[in-house]
DNA sequence: GATGAATGAGCTTTCATTCAT
DNA sequence: CATGAATGAAAGCTCATTCAT
C-alpha cells in the first residue's frame, strides 16, 4: 500500500522531469513553463508543485541527471582503464567516451549547454568533473609522457569540445562524425608522441 | 537637416544596441528587458520601438556586430595571408586569430553563446562563417597537405573551441592561456605533418 | 464500538480545532491553511474534510468555543449575582469578568478580533451576547438607577473595550493592567451615582 | 506638457488607491485583489504595478491616509485647544474628535481595523498617535487634575473605543449615537471630578 | 520623431477541495 | 473511515509592445 503510493508519487515526479526535458529539447528553454510541463506530463500544475518547490528545481534535476550520467561514464572509464598506460588506448577511450556522452539526446544537451540559466554551483560541478577527468588522465599518462597535466588538459578539452561541436551543434562535416572522431584521435595521439 | 536627423537616429540606434550589450554582458540575458535598455541608453521605450521592430531585433544587431567582427578578422587574415602556404605560419595565424576574437568582451561573448536564444537564421550565419574559414584554410593547405578539407575542419573547430573554453569559460588551466595556446598550436602543427 | 468510534471522531475533531487555533494564535490568519492544520493535528487533509465541510467550519467552531466561553462566564456571573443590586458589586464583577475573559489566550483573541473574516452570522451572535449582557445588567441596575438600559450599554461597552485594548492590543500603559482596571471600575461606579 | 503627464499619472495613482479602498469597504479584504482593483479603477493591472511595487503597498497608502487624517485631526484639536484647561471643554472636544474621526467612511474604517494585515511599523504608528494624544491631554489636564497620565489614558482609550464600537461596529444602541456620546461625555467628566 | 503611461497576455505559485486507493 | 496524491481556479506579478500626447 505504502509502496503503491510511493510508486505513484515517483511516477509523477518522473513524468514531470521527463516532460520538462522533452519540452526543453524540442522547443527550447523559453518554451519551458510550468503549465506546459504539467500538460505534457499529464498532471495538473498543482502536482508539479507538490514535488518541486519551484520551476528551477525541475531544471536542477535535469542538470543533475545529466551531470550524474557524465560522472558515471567517467567512473566506469576510470575503472575499466585502471592500470592502462598505453597512450593510444587512453586517447581512443577518451574520444570514444566523449562521443558516447554526446550522442545521447543531443537536442537536450544543446539546450542545457546554451540556453538554460546555470547556477554557480552547477558550473562548479561541471568544472569539478572536468578537473577530475584531467587528473585521472594525467596520472595515466605520467609514466610515458612529459608535462602530463598540460597534455591531459589539452586532450580533455579538445575531445570534449570537438564531440560537442560535431554531435550537438548540427554542424556541416566533410566526413561522418565517427570518421571525424577517428581523425581527432589521430591528432591527439600524434600530440602525445611529440 | 536630413543629414543631422540621420546622425541623430544613428546615435540612438547605437546607444540602444550598446546599452543592450552592456546589460547582457554585466547582468545576463534575463536582465535584458526593453525598459532597462531604454533607461540605460538614455532614451524612452517609445524611441527604442521607433528604430527596432521588437526586442529580438536589438539582439540581432548585437549578434550581427559580433559576427561582422569575426568576418572582418577572417577577411583581414585572408588578405594578409594571401599566397602563404607554410603550414606553420597558417596554424599560428589561425590560433592567434581565434584567441584575439575571444579576448574581446568575454562576458558578452559568454552571454551570447550560452544564454541567449539564437534563431535558426543566426545559427546559419555562424555556420556560414565557419564554412568560409574552413574553405579558405583548406585552399591554403591544399598544396602541401592531403585531405585539406578534413584537416581544415579539424583545425578550425579545435582552435575555435579551445579558445572559447580557455578564454570565455573561466576554466582552470595549468598554464596561462597564451601558453596553452602555444601548446595547442604545437599539436595542430604536428597533426598537419602526419 | 459505536462508542469507541464516536470517541475517536471527537478526538479528531478536537485535534483539528485545536491545531487551527494554535496556528491562528501563533502565526496569524494567513498561516492558517488546511494542510497546515492537518499536519499539526496529526491527521490527513482527507480526515479534516471528513469532519468539516470546509475550512470556514473549523474557524466557526473556534469562534463558537470562544463565544460559548463568554456565554458561560456570563451565565456564571448572572447566577452568582442573582439578586445582587449593589451597583458597586455589579460594576466590579463586570470589569473583573471582562478582564478574565480577555486574559485567556490573548494572541488567539487578537487574531479572532482583528484578522479573521467574520461572517454576518457570527457578528450577530456576538451582538446577541452583548445584548444579553446589557439586559441582565440593566435588570440588576433597574431598582437603583435611572435609565438602566443606557447606563448598562455604556458600562458593558466600556468595560469590554477597555479590557480588550489593555489586555489584547499590547498597548503602553502608565500602570499595570489590573491597576488600570481598578481605575476604570472607579470611573464606572462614579457614573452610576450621577 | 510635463504637468499634464504628471497629472495623468497622479490620476491613475488616485484611482487605484480609491478603487482599493472602495472594494475594501464594500466587500472586505478577501475581495481586494489586484485584478479587481485595476478593473474598478478603470486601468490595467500593468498600470497598478507601474505605481505600486506590490499589492501591500496600495494598502499601505490607504492606511497612511487614514493615519494622516487622524494625525491632522489631533493637530487641529491641539492648536484650537491650546491653553484650554477647562476639563469639561477638553472632554467634550475629545469625544467630539473621536466621533468625527469615526463618522467618516465607517465601512472602510472597520475593514482597516479588523480584517487587514497591519505591519508592525503601522501598529507602531497607531500607538505613537495614541501616545501623543494621551500626552497632550495629560498636559492640559495637569493643572486641575491628579494623576493626569492615568486619567488621560483612560479618557483617550474610552473615547476611542466607544466611538469605534458605536459608529463602526453597527451595534444596537438604546439611543442615537450622538446621544450615547453625550452620555459618555458625562461619564468622563464625572470621572475627572473624582 | 520623442515620450512614457498604459496595456494585457502570460507566467509562477498557492491552497481549498476532491477522490482513488 | 483514513490517507495523501491530485486537482485547478485564482491570485500576484512581469514585461514586450502600443499609442495618446
Amino acid at each position: 500500500m505504502r509502496q503503491a503510493q510511493q510508486a505513484r508519487a515517483k511516477a509523477t515526479v518522473d513524468a514531470v522531469v521527463e516532460a520538462a526535458a522533452r519540452i526543453l529539447a524540442e522547443a527550447g528553454w523559453p518554451a519551458v513553463n510550468t503549465n506546459a510541463i504539467a500538460r505534457r506530463a499529464g498532471v495538473s500544475v498543482g502536482s508539479v508543485y507538490e514535488y518541486f518547490p519551484n520551476k528551477q528545481a525541475i531544471l536542477d534535476v535535469i542538470i543533475d541527471r545529466h551531470l550524474t550520467e557524465a560522472e558515471e561514464t567517467l567512473a566506469a572509464a576510470a575503472s575499466s582503464l585502471a592500470g592502462v598506460t598505453d597512450t593510444g588506448v587512453l586517447v581512443e577511450a577518451l574520444v570514444a567516451g566523449f562521443v558516447r556522452l554526446h550522442e545521447n539526446d543531443p537536442r537536450l544537451h544543446r539546450a542545457l549547454s546554451s540556453e538554460v540559466p546555470v547556477s554557480p554551483a552547477q558550473r562548479a560541478r561541471v568544472e569539478a568533473l572536468r578537473k577530475r577527468t584531467i587528473s585521472l588522465l594525467a596520472a595515466a599518462l605520467a609514466p610515458n609522457v612529459s608535462d602530463p597535466g598540460i597534455r591531459a588538459t589539452l586532450l580533455v578539452d579538445t575531445a570534449d569540445a570537438l564531440a560537442h561541436r560535431w554531435l550537438i551543434d548540427e554542424v556541416g562535416l566533410p566526413l561522418p562524425a565517427d570518421r571525424m572522431a577517428s581523425e581527432a584521435t589521430k591528432m591527439l595521439k600524434g600530440y602525445l608522441l611529440s
